[in-house]
RNA sequence: GGCGCCUUGGCGGAGUAGUUACGCAGCGGUCUGCAAAACCGUGUACACGGGUGCAAAUCCCGUAGGUGCCUCCA
């Protein structure tokens, strides 16, 4: 299994520490908002890479974060908690907020058929954790406070700006924003923040340091070495967390332990839509709703999302999402094909269905090239559609889509048979053909139509599909 | 202002030196009772200008446009 790791810069075999067991953990949501398009890539990404790493004989150990607290409007660490902003928005509780969105999300992983990770756990839970986490920095000197909260001194870990690659005195030169004068250098961090004097926040709690709630960065540190120890496999996220959030897990965390924090850091690239980013501002938050108010499937979006590689940015439009439609429904068809062989026991189209699953694994493995991985399918299922199924592998073709369906996260092999009804109609159908009764047959084939079922003539019969 | 990235046929999207990528859509034809599907055929695609090479979409330099991070944000 290979990757492109962020920390090298270059496509690494994996190499567990503790083989065949891999431990992963992935940045999730901020539960204040409904997840747009984008927030999606990046999740189906990360599902991706763990069926990726099943097939080729690992066993991941896989934890995201659910982030209800702390993450604030700016990641300069200034402004409002997005929970507290999104509480005074909908005129609920910061908690109730939370578990709104994070009830959505949740649900969203299974209507997309994003495997569960093992754990999803929240910061509000792991509080404790937090504290100690801050506490040891402390203790360690690499924290100081002051007016609003607990600050990360980052000049105290040197090699802070080499993950991002960034140039800290050429940025600071340039910088648009003005940081918090009170802190010591502009890459500092909060690890806590204390509640505003004259407001009483939703969400608070004690500290050794005074009532106040924890900083954005600091919750995955504490929860993946909770769940997963001091130093984990692969640490995956979105593209755009590289220059703070990394930096800082990084930073954090190795100056509490002394051990590296992840072996690879694996980032998924944003999308455009109409050649913009996506965000709150721009108004273009394309949500779940949205693409099925549009009447796409989201197996479709999600087949779409796999059309292009992880590291790429890519494009999202209504267009494309239509296209990734068509040749997902053209699939079904073929998938069906295996209910339809009667009459095609001579010829078809035979394989073996490990050659096929060995080169789809080999594909994911090299560093997720869905896409490749699509190209092959396509010459799969274009040639069943064309020559039909030989009768005499259903079987191995039943196998096969079984497991394309644990690899890519698809519903092939849950394609199912056509009722007795329907397939009467089509008989009837047949029948009043063969008598040239051409009114009856195209009142037949009207009726299968709005049942949602098409036909195709061939010279071994009629087929369904699917419309 | 600093540091990056990108620019492939109608749309999406692989490809880092020499092979038709591929998908979706389109066009012409065959087939068909009519359709549909399928099949056959069909697009002088690699932003522009130089350079290096026997050979460049692919490497180097420059230009133009777009875009990302340094605010929000997967």
């Amino acid at each position: 299994m290979k990757l492109y790791n962020t920390l090298t810069k270059s496509v690494e075999v994996i190499t567990p520490l503790q083989s065949p067991a891999v431990t992963l953990y992935t940045c999730g949501p901020t539960v204040y908002d409904f997840p747009h398009v984008g927030n999606w890539f990046t999740f189906i990404r990360y599902d991706v890479l763990v069926r990726a790493l099943k097939a080729n004989h690992l066993q991941p150990k896989w934890v995201m974060n659910i982030t209800d607290v702390g993450h604030l409007v700016s990641d300069a660490d200034e402004g409002e908690d997005k929970l507290e902003k999104g509480a005074r928005r909908e005129g609920k509780t910061a908690w109730d907020i939370a578990k709104f969105y994070g009830d959505y999300f949740i649900q969203g992983l299974n209507r997309l058929n994003i495997l569960q990770p093992d754990f999803l756990p929240k910061a509000t839970e792991h509080i404790d954790e937090q504290i100690r986490l801050v506490k040891t920095l402390e203790e360690k000197g690499f924290t100081y406070a002051i007016s609003d909260g607990v600050y990360f001194d980052t000049s105290k870990f040197p090699k802070y700006a080499e993950f991002a690659g960034l140039d800290l005195d050429e940025q600071q030169a340039g910088a648009r924003v003005e940081y918090n004068p009170e802190k010591r250098n502009a890459t500092d961090f909060a690890l806590w923040k204390f509640s505003p004097k004259d407001e009483k926040r939703d969400m608070e709690w004690d500290s050794p340091w005074g009532k106040g709630f924890p900083g954005w960065h600091i919750e995955c540190s504490a929860m993946s070495m909770k769940y997963l120890g001091e130093t984990l496999d692969i640490h995956s996220g979105g593209i755009d967390h590289i220059p703070v959030h990394h930096s800082n897990e990084i930073a954090q965390s190795e100056a509490a332990t002394g051990k590296p924090f992840a072996n690879y850091w694996m980032h998924a690239n944003h999308i455009t839509v109409n050649g913009e980013k996506i965000s709150k501002s721009l108004g273009n938050g394309i949500t779940l709703e949205d693409i099925e108010a549009k009447g796409s499937s989201l197996e479709a979006f999600r087949l779409h999302v796999l059309e292009s590689h992880y590291r790429n940015q890519s494009k999202f439009s209504w267009e494309s999402l239509d296209a990734a439609q068509n040749r997902l429904k053209n699939w079904q068809a073929a998938a069906v094909l295996r209910y339809q062989t009667a009459s095609s026991s001579s010829g078809g189209t035979t394989f073996t269905a490990t050659e096929i699953q060995t080169q789809l694994t080999e594909l994911l493995g090299d560093d997720l090239n869905t896409p490749r991985a699509l190209v092959l399918l396509s010459g799969i299922f274009g040639q069943l559609e064309s020559t039909g199924l030989h009768s005499a592998h259903v079987a191995e073709f039943e196998t096969l889509l079984v497991f394309i369906d644990s690899l890519l996260g698809l519903t092939l092999a849950a394609q199912a048979d056509i009722d007795d009804d329907l397939k009467q109609l089509i008989s009837a159908r047949e029948s009043a053909r063969s008598k040239q009764d051409w009114t009856k047959s195209d009142e037949l084939r009207d009726q299968l139509t709005s049942q949602g079922i098409g036909l195709r003539d061939t010279e071994q019969g009629a087929i369904w599909f699917r419309l």
